[in-house]
DNA sequence: TTGTTTAAATTAAACGTTTGTTTAATTTGT
DNA sequence: ACAAATTAAACAAACGTTTAATTTAAACAA
């Protein structure tokens, strides 16, 4: 059996079992999906399945793994720049949402996975990261409240759930979106949110953080 | 067959059937759980669910219906009470997310099936509740801005978004937030969300709504 | 209060599929 | 020639649903 955490080299047919299983498992869920149609739509032999990461659990973990790179160098790059503070909100916020739109069908599985108790075991790795992207935005907001440009009655471990969460209300809810509010079928969704999705929640975290009750 | 839809008499046995399916579907999903686990946990006999609903499909469908009532008429009390609009605020947000943290069970149903295409039929009727909520809102915010009380570079279609997105981001790591903010075990998520998460999202929205660039 | 009738409720067992995984044989590339 | 890759076939287990038989409960007549 292949150990992909440990080896960082996959072949094609690997890849190609990797983003297939992402599609299906953030559209029909883990149990939704059975490794036949996983195997059948990345045209290779059931077995090959077990034979490349040993069983169904352990490709979902293989998975998470291969789409966790890099966050937080990227974050802490932003906050360095030489800046205004409501500047970095707009450049944190912009990297946070492109990051989370980029692997949105991964966050998507560990939202139903952590509220699950049959499979907690997988995420573990996933907290730690959280908690270090934590930190970080922490000590930026804390300075921003000494220098005095931020608000002090602000609950900073809920802000990231506001960034996150009007982004992800959204993801969950675009079908609804584009009915409701009458989108055209041409109106891409990659656009709407790089635009007036970005630009809400930019107001909104920079509303918050310069109100006085 | 017993047609849920049209009698709304159910018996003891059939709520038991759906307390235990609420339960099971969002903890585990509705692949993830099996109408034994289901007639198991409800201490009924299985072929009792299809003698009762019909099908595990079904099943789901009168679930959301059993749970989907009310919610329009207590919104538009609120917004009619002799208060300020910012008082408004308030209460509307106090009103949601008490909504949504009862019912976040069947939320989270609903996210997880409407990004999928497989069962997109059964969640018709919540697109109609969900699109008269959004008719209500949009109003109240256009009459507050026609007054001079609200901001006008607001993304009112996204407000709700931002609403209860926080909501649920904190309900989908609130096992995260257990760990990483080193809450002791005793406490209560219910007292959470009704003061430090509803406060929050109370500020945030009033922030946005006063903010100007 | 009785016994009888009738439909609803309940049950155990069986149905045919589909599930994830393994086996053992074969092909491929070096 | 030899190890890695690939395959078809088989495995037991679990799935949702149906069947056919039995029990329960209520209605009714005597």
């Amino acid at each position: 059996m292949f150990n992909f955490a440990s080896h960082m080299g996959i072949n094609e047919k690997q890849l190609k079992i990797l983003q297939v299983t992402e599609r299906l498992f953030s559209e029909h869920g883990f149990d939704g999906t059975s490794v036949r149609t996983i195997a059948k739509q990345a045209q290779v032999n059931i077995a090959m399945i077990s034979y490349y990461f040993g069983s169904k659990e352990k490709l979902l973990e293989s998975l998470l793994y291969y789409r966790s790179q890099g966050f937080k160098a990227q974050l802490k790059e932003v906050l360095a720049k030489d800046i205004s503070y409501l500047q970095k909100i707009d450049e944190m916020v912009a990297v946070m949402i492109e990051r989370v739109h980029k692997n949105r069908r991964i966050y998507k599985i560990l939202h139903f996975e952590s509220t699950t108790n049959t499979r907690r075991s997988i995420i573990n790795d996933h907290l730690i990261r959280k908690k270090e992207t934590y930190k970080i935005i922490e000590s930026f907001i804390n300075d921003g409240q000494k220098v005095g440009v931020f608000s002090k009655d602000v609950n900073i471990k809920l802000i990231s759930s506001t960034i996150l969460g009007t982004y992800f209300n959204f993801y969950y809810n675009h079908n609804y979106f584009k009915i409701i509010h009458g989108w055209d079928p041409d109106t891409s969704i990659d656009h709407f949110v790089k635009n007036e999705l970005t630009q809400h929640i930019q107001i909104t975290i920079k509303a918050l953080l310069t109100y006085e009750n």
